[in-house]
DNA sequence: CAATAAGTTCATTTTAAATTGAACTTGTTG
DNA sequence: CAACAAGTTCAATTTAAAATGAACTTATTG
């Protein structure tokens, strides 16, 4: 009996046209992920969501974005990775909701995390080798060489000093 | 006769093999250009001219990276257009040789400038849009609506402010 | 436990972007 | 001014990445 309300509490999704306010916000958010080289669905998906008033199942996203089901799924794989967003329980629901996180310690600090710091790390594996292979070449007491290295060292120093720096300033 | 002589002081180039130093610091820029979403070529270019001793000529440039003509003049002139990279005469060669730009103020002030910039004014007129459209559907004055383009201004702005102090830091 | 729903995975297709190279323009020189 | 060298442009090709959707796994329920 209670399975039942529950049950009509969440009727079939007839694909909803979304408002044109939240289409634009949409648009922000895949021209940023854009701008950062994650995949458009990714921007879309996380622009649903933070757009959205209450949480929202799979098939809602996949609906109302006319994007595959792979897609989706691959999407909110990330960005759970990422942190960006979360999924919170509804009574009577089998789906996950999904919501946004937009606290940007979380949003952008997961892209560090994932993407930027990786990045960053085998920069510093390259720099090693190329300050090896300077030295079998007897290079690093040449003053035109040496300051080549040591300003990508200074760089990347730098770089991962205020990444951090960055995501607290953005609040 | 001291048209011949500069002549000969400029023989024909031979593609030369790169050093295993310059090979690794171009892969170092071309993984930095990927990551911001530049062509793989472009990074090669800089890398390139960055690990270099001396001007080089395009045409030294396409036989050591083994690049097309096409991908040497586009990347060039992009380089050129954020004033990574500028040209220097040497007597008695037509050709334009060139050389890397190593201040990041040149570097990422161009970058910021002709890439950023022009996303994030793209993302002002997107801002206005959904304002305009949420008042149409009277949700300004929901705090819930509101918040969310208010949060979105807020990032904008910060962003705005902490490229450029970004530029200075890195030196 | 059979039937269904939710979600994942991954081989294939699609799409977008970068690269190429041939034709062209411009400038130089003997 | 003819021949060549340097560099640009852009249509065609190649390459890499993302999106799709069918087959699959896992969990739920009547």
């Amino acid at each position: 009996m209670i399975a039942l309300i529950l049950k009509m509490a969440v009727p079939s999704q007839s694909p909803e046209t979304l408002p044109e306010w939240r289409i634009a916000m949409i648009d922000l958010f895949v021209g940023g992920a854009l701008l950062i080289g994650l995949p458009k669905s990714v921007g879309q998906i996380y622009g649903y969501l933070y757009s959205a008033v209450e949480p929202a199942p799979m098939d809602k996203i996949i609906a109302d974005l006319a994007i595959s089901k792979g897609s989706a799924s691959q999407g909110l794989k990330f960005l759970r990775q990422l942190g960006a967003v979360k999924s919170k329980f509804v009574v009577g629901d089998r789906r996950d909701h999904f919501i946004a996180e937009v606290k940007s310690k979380k949003l952008m600090g997961g892209f560090i995390r994932e993407t930027l710091t990786p990045a960053l790390e085998e920069g510093v594996d390259r720099l090693t080798f190329v300050r090896d292979m300077m030295g079998k070449d007897g290079l690093l007491d040449d003053e035109t060489h040496l300051a080549k290295v040591v300003k990508l060292e200074t760089w990347h120093k730098k770089l991962k000093i205020s990444l951090p720096v960055l995501v607290k300033f953005l609040d």
